[in-house]
Parts: C-alpha cells; structure tokens; sequence
RNA sequence: GCCGGAGUAGCUCAGCUGGUUAGAGCGUCGGAAUCAUAAUCCGCAGGUCGGGGGUUCAAGUCCCUCCUCCGGUACCA
C-alpha cells in the first residue's frame, strides 16, 4: 500500500567545534533514531544518514585560538560526539565526516553541475587581502578599530565594545588576525546561488506538503513573504572544500552549500563499505525512496528551502518527503545553549546516567510543538515513578512470581484463548504505529507505557497469588500471559529505549529474532524454557543523588573575556568598625580612586578593625550590591582562605589606590 | 522598531478547519490489594484556558489591544 519502497532518513551534521548537548538530541536525533528503530523493527528498507559538518570560518578561528590545526579541532569533536551518539544509542548507519575525500568530490561536482549550466552568477566585492597570508581576510579574520567607538580591538564583523555591526572594511588600521599583517583592498569574486528563483517553486512545492508541521511551514512562509535572496556559495577561506576551477585556488565553497550535500557523501561511502558502491542512487535518485530530514528548528531554512532548490537546480535528486523539525530544550527555564553555560553535554551525561533514562526522560517531554523544559527532578521522577514503577515493576513482579512459583521457566499455557488484555495491546500497536508515522514521539511513548500500564492491571485482576492456592495450572497461564507481554514490551519500547529492550530478553532468557513489530501482542515464548537472570531494570534514584550526579561541565575554564568582566581594584581602607551583633562582619569605608565606597566583609574573626584602617587591599568593584545585617555592601575584598585560617589579598610594594589588577 | 512563536490543572505538556460537562502523564487526596524496586489497581479533587475589549446562537480556538517570555531581522553607523 505504501507509495515508497524505501527510506532514507538524515539528521542534521552536527558542527565539529563543539561537543553535543541534550538540545540537540532533543531536537534531532533522538526522534530520528525512535523513528528509525520502529522502522527497521517494521523490517523496511531504511538507512540513517549522519556526519559532522567540519569546515567554516569558526573552526578555523578555534584552531588558531588554541594554536593547533583545524583537523586537531575536527578530530576532537568527531570522535568525541561519534562516540557519544554511540552511547546513547543513536543507531546510525553511517557517521561519517565533511573532511572525507568523497565529500569533497560529491561537492564539487555538485557545484559544477550547476556551473555547467549556467546557474551560478558571479559577483566581485571590495575584500581584505593580506599579501603576507596570500589569501583574503574573512570577516573574523580581521581586527582593527572601531570607527565608532574607537574600541581597538573590534571584530571585522563587529566591535564587541559599542556592539555596532561592521564590515572589515570600515576598520581603521585593520589588521590581520592571522600574521598581524596590514591587509590591502582587492577586488575578489564570488559565486552565488540564484535562490529568489527558485522561491516560486519551492512555494508551490511546500503547498503540497499537507502533513508538514505547522511550525515548519509557518517559518518557509515567513521567509516567502520577505522574499528570498541569492546567497554566496564560495568564500575567501583556506578551510573547506576547493572550487574546481582556475583562479579561484584561495576560496572554498561556503560550508552551508557544501555542508547538506555531505547527506549524499556519506551515503555513497556507506554503500562503498558494503560492496555496493553503485546503491546509493536508488536511495537519492529514485522517486520511490522517501526521504526525511530530522532537524532542529534553527536548521529548517537550509533544509525546507536552501537545500531543496539546490536539488531543484541539480535535477537529478529527490527532494525531502517531510522535514520534521522540532524546537529547543530548556534546563530548568534556562536556555539550554553553551553560551549560556546551561548545556548538558552528552558525553558527561552517558557517563553518570542509564542512556535508556535519558531518552525516556527526553523522549517523553520532545520539544514537539514548543520549547520544553529538562530538569534534573523531572529525570528522577520520570525513572522513580513511571520507567521503575510501571515498566520495570511489571518485568520485575511477573518473573520473580515465575521463578518462586514455577521453577523459573515459563509455565504452560493450555487455553486457547488469551485474555482481554491482548486485544488492548493489538489496539494499542496500532495507535503507536500511528503516533510514529506521524511524528508525535512524546504521545507514542504514552502510548506504549499504557501497554505495560495495561499489564500492571492485567496481573492485578487476574491475582495469581490467590489462583495459585487453588489451580496451580490456571495461574501457569496467568504467568504465561505476563510473560508473554514481557516479551511483547520489549518489542514496543525498543524504539525508544533499545537498551532496556535487549535486558527484558536476557532476564527472559530469549534470543532477538522475534523481536519484530508485528509480533506485539503474540505468543513468542516457548513453554518450560528456562528463564534468565532477574535483574532491576531501574533501580531508584535519590533526588540528591540526581542533583549530585549531574555532570559538570569537564572544563570549567573561562576566558579572558570572562574574567574581563571582573573589575579588580585596589583601595584604601578609611574606616572601618565591627557590625553589631555579627561575629564575623566588619563595616569598612574604603577610597577607590576618586570614590567611596561601603563594604562589608566576613573577616572580623581575624582583623580588628584597628588593623584594617589606612590598609590597602584589592576589591571587587563591579560587583552587584548586597545587604547583609541590614548593611549595603558594594564590592567585596579578597582574601585567601585555607584551613579556618583567612589572610588579606595585598599589594607587593606601595601603589595609589584606584588601580585596575589584572 | 518590525516579523514569527509561546503564555491551558501543583508540575510537564495535548487541544485539527470555533460547537455537547477543556484533556493526558506525573504529583496530591481517599479506597482496594500485598506477587513486586514503599512498586500496583480503582476512584475523587484540581483550570473564570496571561489581562481587557469585540465578532458570533456559540471562542482556549477568530479580530483588536495590553502585559510577560523566546526566536528571527533591522536600525542606532
């Protein structure tokens, strides 16, 4: 019945500058490998298609920052997030890399059948060139000073200082932030992609897309209505991809143009591992192959719109069937961002947490329709009170009862008939395949909980431990029963949590090869088999223990920037006496500069107030105002602590007060 | 500034083109049960759907306005 014979399924590349977070599982991957699994448990011909995206200005500018090599920083981050995509059990077929030879070959012809064609415009702008780097300067590549503000530090994109945006031209004595060579003004050329020609059949296109969420259509339809503009597709950059053509050795396609195609790249080197190097046109070139895009809302221009005229120019490609993009994730109300500090890194969450209770927890609460929140006692909750109690509790109840009533094998089953309950679950498998074909992940997962809910009541009604006392062979098929559904729950939440799915197998002791859709809700066990090893699928967790175990960030590093924000200052203390009634707090009056200020500081259990008068010490001057004991403090002096015992920060030699300290 | 999204039970979220008593999960409370990881099952309670105004026989759902939050974009050069 189905029109298409096969799928291929991407989820966005993520960018190698940076480790992956919860967000972004949240937003892509997540629903991508739920919707893959059920498919592959469905026995469909389908691929997943994944990679880092590895060039770009920034990763170039974090290479030079760390004075390393851009293919140091790419290393890092692929590996790093390959592996933690591994961990949580992200299932793709292939994650391969923007820096492979293939992709850069699949790119360029890619480009050259479009410059073949005669779609690509060209235009020459006025750019930076350093004659001692031999190349143009991209925007972040120049540092000069603000015309503005006179900040001498600003970037060629923007100064930092005043906040005005910039162009690297209106710089006064711009400077290369490679060499520290003045660049000179040189015409350089660039190619463009005609995108606004495009916007009427995309438009149409679009329209047909009946069943593509509304938050996607609503932002294609923004950008249709401010009209699209053709964008540049080559950049003055060492670090990408070559332009395959004369005189353009000091530019590389712009990774946005190139970054996409690496869908295509990876597919081909997926098939050429297998020995089939010719297979991956049927999946990007025949009608019939349905191709899904999972992304996160901030992709949804490049892969609704950009990407697909670029297909629409090529000719030769499908375009995507659907572009399921989902929004943000939040921690606790913050944003869940690095910038931010809020982000919770994959590779420190595996580590401290069931992977299975992170996609639950994740799965559960998906960003579907609007941005949702994380919270750490939202993962307790989640593990304590529904994967434990619900799931695991019936695994648990129905095989401790088999193995202290029946020996620990699975009893007969004798009846023909299997109770009630059955029907529900053929119900309830219909409904989920539902929720997955349409992309609701969070109400599937209901869904599927309500099976093992169902079951919790089946075992319940049914009390085996009263029929036992009556009709050991009636409640053998009660067992039965439960064990049966066991088996059939670890087919249902295999999608979502894989790794729980293979542990029900072990403890009932069964191997995976009926571990397909269609067998929910049948019999797959064999009677008198002997069962596994029990195990507690969930063990609880302590809310303490949730907050202790949050992962912190591995580096907790700030940069210069950072600490640029504290201003630092001496001063000289005028005055100061004890607070009453505080054992700990003395108000001091100190001069900083031309200034006054109040202080109140912790340290009268070691400084008399006689001590402290006419002595100089470093202040934090910018610090937020505060009351303690009813007393406005504004600023706080440093002092070094260690052991109970507490001495001042001071100055080496004599110096005015109102000195910045860096 | 402009454009878009969001503001619904204690919490996290559903509510399609306006139409019977506004839903789910978790939590709370009451009851049943005791095989099980203080887990299960049954039941009750909880919302003037951000504020105000309007259209309509009828609005969470449409229109206007205001408030709060979040994106995008522009300008301040």
């Amino acid at each position: 019945m189905e029109k298409f014979e096969r799928l291929l399924v991407t989820a966005a590349l993520p960018y190698a500058n940076g480790y992956i977070h919860l967000g972004h599982i949240a937003g892509a991957y997540l629903p991508a490998d739920i919707y893959v699994r059920f498919k592959r448990l469905c026995k469909e011909d389908i691929i997943f298609i994944c990679g880092s995206d590895e060039h770009g200005t920034a990763i170039e500018i974090s290479a030079m920052k760390e004075k390393v090599t851009p293919k140091e920083i790419i290393d890092r981050f692929h590996n790093a997030n390959k592996q933690a995509f591994a961990d949580l059990g992200i299932s793709f077929d292939i994650y391969s890399r923007t820096s492979n030879d293939i992709h850069h070959k699949t790119s360029q012809e890619f480009f050259m059948n479009l410059y073949n064609k005669n779609l690509l415009t060209t235009k020459s702008e006025k750019q930076l060139y350093s004659e001692k780097d031999k190349r143009f300067l991209a925007d972040r590549f120049v540092e000069g000073t603000c015309p503005i503000c006179g900040y001498e530090e600003a970037r060629g994109d923007q100064c930092e200082n005043c906040g005005s945006n910039l162009s690297p031209l209106e710089l006064k004595n711009p400077k290369s932030k490679i060499s520290g060579d003045t660049p000179v003004v040189k015409e350089s050329v660039n190619f463009f992609f005609p995108l606004e020609k495009y916007q009427k059949e995309l438009e149409k296109w679009i329209k047909t897309k009946k069943d593509w969420k509304a938050n996607v259509k609503n932002y294609c339809q923004g950008w249709f209505k401010t009209g699209l503009k053709d964008r540049a597709i080559t950049r003055d950059l060492d670090w990408g991809v070559k332009i395959p053509l004369e005189g353009y050795e000091s530019k590389v396609i712009y990774v946005w143009f190139e970054a996409p195609i690496g869908y295509i790249s990876a597919t081909k080197e997926l098939f050429e591992a297998k020995g089939t190097p010719d297979k991956w046109e049927t999946y990007w070139k025949d009608k019939k192959t349905k191709l899904v895009h999972f992304i996160g809302k901030d992709n949804i221009i490049f892969h609704a719109i950009v990407f697909p005229a670029m297909i629409m120019a090529h000719g030769d490609y499908i375009l995507p069937e659907n572009v399921p993009a989902n929004e943000f994730l939040n921690l606790d109300g913050g944003k869940l961002s690095k910038s931010k500090g809020h982000g919770i890194l994959v590779k420190d969450v595996v580590k401290a947490f069931n992977p299975d209770l992170i996609r639950y927890t994740i799965a559960a609460n998906m960003p579907e329709n609007k941005d949702a929140d994380f919270s750490w006692e939202d993962l307790q909750n989640k593990n304590n009170n529904e994967l434990a109690a619900i799931l695991g509790n019936f695994i648990n109840r129905t095989v401790v009862f088999a193995k202290n009533k029946f020996d620990n094998k699975v009893p007969e089953h004798k009846g023909k008939e299997r109770p009630e309950v059955f029907k529900y679950i053929a119900e309830q498998k219909k409904v989920v395949e539902d929720c997955i074909n349409n992309y609701r992940f969070r109400d599937a997962l209901n869904e599927i909980m309500n099976i093992a809910r169902a079951a919790n009541k089946y075992f319940n009604d049914s009390e085996p431990w009263k029929v036992i006392k009556e009709d050991k062979a009636k409640c053998g098929e009660i067992i039965n029963d439960c064990l049966e559904i066991c088996h059939t729950l670890a087919i249902a939440i295999n999608p979502v949590l894989p790794y729980t799915s293979e542990k029900i197998l072990a403890v009932l002791n069964k191997d995976n090869s009926d571990i397909i859709w269609e067998n929910i809700g049948k019999p797959c066990l064999k009677a008198g088999s002997a069962l596994g090893e029990n195990a507690i699928l969930f063990p609880q967790l302590e809310l303490a223990a949730a907050k202790e175990e949050e992962p912190k960030e591995e580096d907790n590093l700030i940069t210069i920037d950072d600490f640029k924000k504290v201003q630092l200052r001496t001063a000289v203390v005028l005055k100061a006496e004890k607070v009453e009634k505080s054992k700990k707090l003395l108000k001091l009056r100190v001069k900083c500069g031309g200034r006054e200020k109040q202080i109140v500081a912790g340290i009268a259990e070691f400084y008399t107030p006689e001590e402290m008068v006419e002595r100089k010490i470093v202040i934090v001057d910018n610090l937020k105002p505060a009351k303690l004991m009813g007393l406005e403090s504004q600023g706080m002096l440093l002092a070094a602590k260690i052991d109970g015992k507490l001495k001042l920060v001071g100055i080496d030699g004599d110096l005015p007060d109102g000195a910045d300290v860096s």
